[in-house]
DNA sequence: AGTCGCTCCGAAACCGGTTTCGGCAACTAA
DNA sequence: TTAGTTGCCGAAACCGGTTTCGGAGCGACT
């Protein structure tokens, strides 16, 4: 084959290489005739090369089945086309339930890139930034997800100090509209949810409307608040200080705070809980008063965790697409690796009602339910909690 | 600095490097006044290094805080420093409750040897195979944890056949010896764990057991039935073909097994699940047919999934430690990597019994249970299904 | 003294890509 | 015709490591 007047090594190694199955950029240079340089501007985009060539370049290319070792690629770019993301492995609750839809949803936006997803779990706060700092100076991935953003993240000002690319699920920084400057995000508008909840509820006929909201610490647990107090102005009912709880983040502490607003002078006929594993605390805090929900006590959620569907009554919440996700987060996170400005990859998406049983108009009013519930406290000795 | 015979650069140009951040082998080595090749050598444990050099550059990388870049590495080595695992999206249940607490052992394992951990998803079967073939073949991994092993895995065979190192969570090959031949694995002894939970019912006094087991396509399937039948001959009780279901993949199936069994002319009065989600599934059959579990029926189940504690009465199960199981398995794929034996590499562990209160002594004999059930057929019109 | 072998290390090739630089041919403008 | 562009491509350097190969220095043994 001296036909060839461009073939940098002889055949005989060009055969050996060939033999280990894989095809390389040598050889398919070798077998367009083109010098690798040429073969790898065409296939990376380079205007100096002729339409025709190119087109020649990617067939072949195709039928040869190449595809580029991306940590060969990555010694010369720094670039190993991966994202990455550190899950807390010290949640209160760890079954996250909704990890491997989201999981799935990133991954296969990421594969539609030809990219890969890289994952590590963290101990601890500090633990956390040192595990990204790891990922980092390894150069294991060229941006991050970071997921259950909190009010003040520490992950934030680390990868943007490092200038490492990231992408936010949920906000951050609430109320300083600076914070989030030039950061990209995906988020669920958790506060438009938690509105239409307080207004559905007011259209059935609550006049009371409790709320119980998370931990203070994320982000979300604010703008769900916000939503609360901004439904119940859109209801055109008052707001009463006294019906707002906080820092619910386990299902016990749903619970309490479920009884705490149970035992005020004028219990909420319905309560709004910023998720469902709060909401889920107040069902046990129900059957000891013996409280029935849906009809006693309305209750909707947030989140549609999938055991919403098997207590009973079925809750009523807002189920969030966690594939949809992790699908749009690692492809705003990918386009921003390639160039784009993050302030143009933000994206809000809304939650869907899920209409169950836990909710409906109320049977009793406020006034009614208190004596009910004054009444069963005096025959149970006050309950077997607080 | 000209003191220094052995530098292979400029100092200007070193100067350059280490302004981007990283310590490059390059610096390193000029640090220390050796060539490059030393210091990579003496870094990976070669012999023709002696141990005072090795020391000094080991102390001074150390200090220096040089990280080699394992992309860089691998260009020449082959290996990535990291192991994959491609999750099944398209599962009947795809809420895996476990995945963060596998994920964050395997992650620790993987970090402690300074790996990482690549997922990826796949939506079916045969996209399972060509996303392990992309990963194979762009080498993104050195070696690949495949999760619910089938009794015919093709997943296998494949990864046999191209020579990728692999570790099973699970086994495969039911009933042929020859299937696992030199090939390592990890898992939880589910056999031992129903077979325990047999001789557990029949101490409480069941004479009449009956047992619900999982898909036949999955390999555990057929070992926790082993032990259903092993757990019959050790506690004495006699083999009834017709107490024994097979195939609930989820809760609604469950359901339906279960109540195949409780119609029988003579039911069981206790039940043992090869799930925890199929034996959910009998608590709605159970509410159906107006028995009380952990009295009318005992019922027992295998996973330790976090809903059992919350049911009602809490579901007796068997608890899988699924971080420790993500952290073995990663660490003997790791060194199967390294060069050690497939067959050496090989862990059976142990589920650990978590009693609540679904099993109990009986309050009736079959005969007895299944007036009681004929009694309330006639009531009901004949139930709402089957 | 010469040879051998051993220990320890440096020079250079190498891995599989990307990117810079320069050069050839064809085409345009003067 | 000639000089200057422009389009297109090859040669070679480069990325940050690893591995091969050979050689210097030294002690031991003839």
């Amino acid at each position: 084959m001296m036909t060839n007047p461009t073939a940098q090594k002889g055949e005989s190694q060009l055969r050996a290489a060939s033999a280990t199955g894989r095809v390389k950029l040598d050889e398919l240079a070798y077998h367009l005739g083109l010098s690798k340089s040429t073969v790898s501007r065409a296939l990376n985009g380079y205007s100096d090369i002729s339409d025709a060539t190119r087109k020649r370049v990617e067939v072949t290319a195709r039928k040869m089945g190449y595809r580029p070792l991306s940590h060969a690629q990555a010694i010369r770019t720094g670039k190993v086309r991966a994202i990455a993301m550190v899950i807390n492995g010290e949640e209160p609750d760890r079954h996250n339930p909704f990890l491997q839809d989201f999981l799935s949803g990133a991954c296969e936006a990421a594969s539609s890139f030809d990219w890969t997803m890289t994952i590590s779990t963290a101990k601890s706060e500090k633990d956390m930034l040192k595990v990204l700092g790891r990922l980092v100076e390894e150069r294991k991935a060229d941006g991050f997800i970071l997921p259950r953003t909190e009010v003040e993240d520490a992950r934030v000002e680390y990868l943007r100090e490092l200038k490492v690319p990231f992408i936010l699920y949920g906000r951050t920084g609430y109320g300083q509209a600076a914070a989030m400057e030039n950061t990209s995000w995906f988020d669920i508008s958790g506060e438009t949810a938690i509105r239409n909840a307080v207004i559905r509820l007011a259209e059935f006929g609550h006049s009371s409307i409790g709320y119980v909201g998370s931990d203070p610490k994320f982000n979300y647990s604010h703008l769900r608040r916000d939503g609360y107090v901004d439904g119940l102005k859109a209801a055109g009912l008052e707001f009463d200080p006294e019906l707002i709880r906080d820092g619910a983040r386990t299902r016990e502490e749903g619970a309490l705070e479920a009884r705490a607003l149970m035992n005020l002078k004028n219990p909420p006929t319905a309560i709004v809980f910023a998720t469902d594993l709060a909401a889920l605390g107040c069902y046990s805090v129900c059957r000891d008063l013996d409280l029935e929900i849906g009809r006693d006590v309305s209750v909707i959620g947030y989140d549609g965790i999938p055991e919403c569907q098997y207590v009973s009554p079925g809750l009523t919440t807002f189920s969030v697409d966690s594939h949809r996700a992790g699908e749009r987060l690692a492809t705003l996170l990918i386009r921003q690796t390639r160039g784009e400005q993050p302030k143009d990859l933000r994206e809000l998406s809304e939650a869907v009602l899920i209409e169950r049983q836990s909710d409906g108009p109320p049977r009793l009013k406020s006034e009614d339910l208190a004596l009910k519930i004054v009444n069963l406290n005096d025959h149970n000795r006050g309950g077997d909690r607080l």
